[in-house]
DNA sequence: TGTTAGCACTCATCATCATCGAGTGCTAAC
DNA sequence: GTTAGCACTCGATGATGATGAGTGCTAACA
């Protein structure tokens, strides 16, 4: 069967309506709300069709009707209209921002979350391939030994390193060398338990540093590829029927987003399928594999701070969710973000 | 009216059951479950005197009884066996852990969570009066400085310095010596504007530098005055009836938890009203003032791994909770948590 | 004087039942 | 191809009554 243009517009008022309603719609409102001129039985005819071609099904006999997943899909595709942007007030928030990427983060992913009214997320940006550019020892106490480590992307992770009793100060140097000259440049897949064995034996007694040292590097360039992960608005999934309806599911949601679980996997998957920067992609129920997620939406972007610096911001929400007014702002977003950095 | 040692064993008999059934107890219950071997009339009596003492109250005429917040009180104070101690598995959690105390952390609230079945919280511990021990200044690239500052209790905080151009390692050995004797040992209250200014004046054209690292200091010492806070177990909350009923109470309550609002003045209560170490204290009701507590309980004790590091451990749920449970396991985790930093 | 049995009364809960109305599919007429 | 009309379905709503847990009160009892 052909979708005609008529067919088309129609789907396109039913799902407008059960986005804004809720409700299953029927054939009389549509007739009355479109500029088809239509009567209700014709609509009802033409959905029929719409109905056999999976876009739309009812929940029960004599209910009105809702889209399907595929219906979502079409609509997402062909008919949005791009999203108006909203005005959103990102620089006044970055006014009163402190310094630090983590505030940074989760004051943006606030804004997204009061702005679109649906839990969100945001993952601070990795650094693809860390590379070590700098280590240093030293000696803090008698007994305490600092060690830091930089790597690209200017990330910095420090340990704390405990020692029976003071290194002399030629000893640090020593092992400083010895750490730099073996480590720099190398990311964690090139630190083989070979060259860890070779760098403790060239460390002699002191091995203990060296590998408390290794083992930091290693962690901090690791700890940067599992992004962190910032939520808001997980309250809001209270909001909408179809996620609380049952204690349970909604449950598991909010567990998810609070422990940050699940999450990682949609901002690799969003990294990973984001063939352009500032697309936008919109995952439909169980096009998304994780459990919890199975009757929601999920709207990804994914932002570059330069410097092959990419994160990923999200919204999570009901497959009734506003597309139209959640891609608008998160192009504001985006484009706040991008601009901010270029400074 | 005086509060006799039968009308103490009803109340608790009321409470104990009403804990555990949620639903309102009346007097057959009592006579049929107790060993005070009387019959319902008489116990009838009896909880007409408890409430009108304002102990027990009925939610509706011909409904059973139900504690107040007073007669919880009374129980929670007097009534409780302190809790036999749960045997719970920080152990095992331990075994896998990073070395990262935010981690340890997020571990201990999750155990803290599954074992008691409430939502839970804890803060990362505070440094009372933190004093600068080391500072140090390293140049990573031709324009960039790694300045990094310990603090007492062996904090460390980095802060990233742009430069036109690269110091001489003269330069740098210089302003590392500089900042390191002029503001070892000092807190954040004793590094005034004017030594600031003194500070600038001695390094000179360098003085953008100084200010960096100062202000790093700064923060390094602030921001863990103000101690993070991490949670578990939220998705709890739907768990409760009588934390769910009302859709935008628990949305609240959620939302409280996952911004970590609120929480702070938990802690500092915690904190504050905390007068002997190990101490557990439980608030009923609104003996917290958050109003998006009400009608919860708020347990809390405070962990203490010596330095003056304390930090706050709480769990938050009906006021119909499991005292008993909760305190058990509570006293079990802060044990262990002793132990594991005695080493 | 304290305890208990008995009784009338209250009130939330639950299942039943009829009603209502939104919505459909089908048919026949235009 | 479009529309009006009609019978039919089925969830939602609300009234009704039965049930039963629980109370307060009174009178009898030890």
């Amino acid at each position: 069967m052909e979708l005609t243009e008529r067919k088309m517009k129609i789907l396109q008022a039913i799902i407008r309506n059960y986005l804004e309603s809720g409700e299953p719609v029927g054939s009389r409102t549509i007739s009355k709300f479109t500029d088809l001129h239509l009567s209700s039985a014709t609509i009802r005819n033409e959905m029929s069709d719409l109905e056999e071609m999976g876009l739309i099904r009812q929940p029960h006999t004599s209910a009105g009707r809702i889209p399907t997943d595929a219906g979502y899909r079409l609509y997402v595709d062909n008919m949005l209209q791009g999203g108006q942007e909203e005005e959103t007030s990102l620089k006044d928030v970055l006014l009163e921002r402190g310094d630090r990427l983590e505030e940074l983060l989760q004051q943006v992913v606030r804004l997204l979350s009061t702005n679109t009214n649906y839990p969100s997320m945001i993952s601070a940006p990795v650094i693809r391939q860390g590379k070590i550019k700098f280590i240093q020892l030293s000696q803090i106490d008698p007994t305490d030994i600092l060690g830091v480590v930089v790597i690209e992307g200017n990330v910095v992770r420090s340990t704390m390193i405990h020692v029976d009793e003071p290194l002399e100060s030629k000893t640090l140097l020593r092992l400083n060398m010895l750490l730099n000259n073996a480590l720099c440049g190398l990311s964690t897949d090139e630190i083989t338990l070979g060259l860890v064995q070779e760098i403790k034996q060239q460390a002699g007694e002191h091995s203990e540093i060296a590998q408390h040292v290794i083992e930091a590097a290693a962690e901090a360039i690791h700890s940067d590829t599992k992004p962190r992960i910032y939520t808001s608005g997980a309250d809001k999934i209270l909001e909408y029927p179809e996620l609380a309806e049952d204690n349970a599911k909604a449950g598991r949601l909010i567990g998810d987003f609070e422990e940050k679980k699940n999450l990682a996997s949609i901002v690799q998957e969003a990294l990973d399928s984001d063939d352009q920067d500032g697309d936008i992609q919109v995952y439909i129920g169980n096009e998304m594999p994780m459990a919890s997620m199975q009757n929601c939406s999920v709207v990804t972007a994914t932002y570059d701070l330069g410097g092959g610096m990419k994160g990923t911001i999200g919204v999570i929400g009901p497959k009734r969710m506003d597309y139209d007014r959640v891609i608008g702002v998160m192009k504001q977003i985006m484009r706040q973000l991008d601009e901010l950095y270029k400074k």
